[in-house]
DNA sequence: ATTTCCTGTGAATATTCGTTAAAGTTAAAC
DNA sequence: GTTTAACTTTAACGAATATTCACAGGAAAT
């Protein structure tokens, strides 16, 4: 059965450019000019992929605002986005995405094309694992989420930042390992941070399993090195 | 036996600065400027560790591409991801990584070459422990990690301060040995310390052993000349 | 515009660590 | 047995480090 593919997209031959190159591949279209006409249709229908132009008309961020609501709806789905602007890219790392990809304008149909069907096939391979296996890493009682980005502790879902998450990934890549304030930088958007920084980090981070746990306490520090995530036992 | 290190960039500037300094660690290395390439190569034989640029060329996932296929021939190898932007970070998802580390562009050189160490002792240890054996040294009761910076006495956590540390591992190194003053000073920072201090650090490290172990008498002090870590029979 | 959240800094305080000093104890040497 | 040197124990101090709190600048959300 052939895949469904969304577009949407509000330059007119833009649009109908990719629609046709799309189809030629095989797969199932469906364009859409603006926000609205593309989320009236979601609701009734989802698609297995979608191609969103960031920017409609004078909605900078209406690509964005899309994607979230497709999110909301299947958090796994594939989304491409196509921007102009490289500097919108840097918007994405926000959004917590499972497989997605950004085009710049202009772009190949070709590539396109290429990119589509790699998309769908890491989408499928995931879908598979965790159908059968666990998506997520376990470390005692704490469950961690690269794909979806979530982390959960004693069940319970914790709300990270980006770089709160990429600190507590680096922190239980090896488990009960101590791990150095030179390895936790490297989580953040600067290469060079105070250690200080590190250290409100893991302050905040702590708050968050505190709250949801009075009696958390894996985060140690190791003083002049940098911090460890103990293993009770 | 030298570990083969293999690194896929495209840039011929970046590519050969990072060849130069890893060999110059002593290390062999396998240089590739495509995904093709690599590929091809690895389908004949595998290296011990990648680094993988994600970017190549137009290819904006290939680093990943080239993981999953890695990864699925070898599902422990470590791996070290290089990008300018944090956001392809994100995009790690749906690679079930082991040893991994990203880092961002760029990046000094001997910093890599820590990382690169770091990385294949952690996977070393890690195929050890797979393989039924322990990652610690042990040595009587105690169980000594020099990566993890663990120690542990009769199944029990100790937690020692770095020097302590430092100091413990010289101790055992050669377990039943005595270990002169000399050498102990080592594991301070400073480079000379009275011997004072060296007592005084045995005697700390005593009282952590003896807080879990009422009957710890493994530390025997070498009259006039250092320590012993006596092995009990 | 206002508010909130994220990230990184700075400053005040609290804690830990490494070292030395001093007094008590043990071991070797004569 | 006395003396001396070396170890043990306790205490203390300064320096380094961690924690906590407050806040600034920017991005995002309302």
């Amino acid at each position: 059965m052939a895949k469904r593919i969304a577009i949407v997209e509000d330059d007119p031959d833009q649009r109908d450019n990719y629609v046709d190159a799309i189809i030629k591949k095989g797969y199932e279209v469906n364009a859409y000019s603006n926000r609205k006409q593309a989320l009236e249709s979601f609701d009734k229908d989802l698609p297995d992929l979608a191609i969103l132009d960031i920017i409609l008309g004078d909605e900078v961020d209406a690509g964005f605002e899309i994607c979230r609501e497709l999110l909301s709806k299947s958090p796994t789905l594939p989304v491409i986005f196509l921007t102009e602007r490289i500097a919108e890219i840097d918007k994405i790392s926000g959004l917590r995405l499972g497989a997605w990809d950004y085009l710049p304008k202009p772009i190949s149909l070709d590539y396109l094309a290429e990119r589509i069907s790699s998309l769908l096939r890491i989408n499928e391979a995931r879908v598979q694992t965790a159908a059968g296996a666990v998506t997520a890493k376990m470390v005692g009682e704490l469950s961690i989420d690269q794909e979806a980005l979530l982390v959960s502790w004693k069940n319970q879902a914790i709300n990270l930042s980006g770089t709160e998450f990429r600190m507590l990934a680096k922190l239980v890549r090896v488990p009960g390992h101590a791990v150095s304030y030179d390895t936790l930088m490297n989580a953040t958007m600067q290469s060079l941070v105070t250690n200080n920084t590190i250290n409100t980090h893991m302050r905040n981070i702590r708050k968050k399993f505190e709250a949801i746990d009075f009696s958390f306490d894996c985060i140690k520090s190791e003083y002049g090195f940098g911090y460890r995530w103990s293993i009770k036992q």
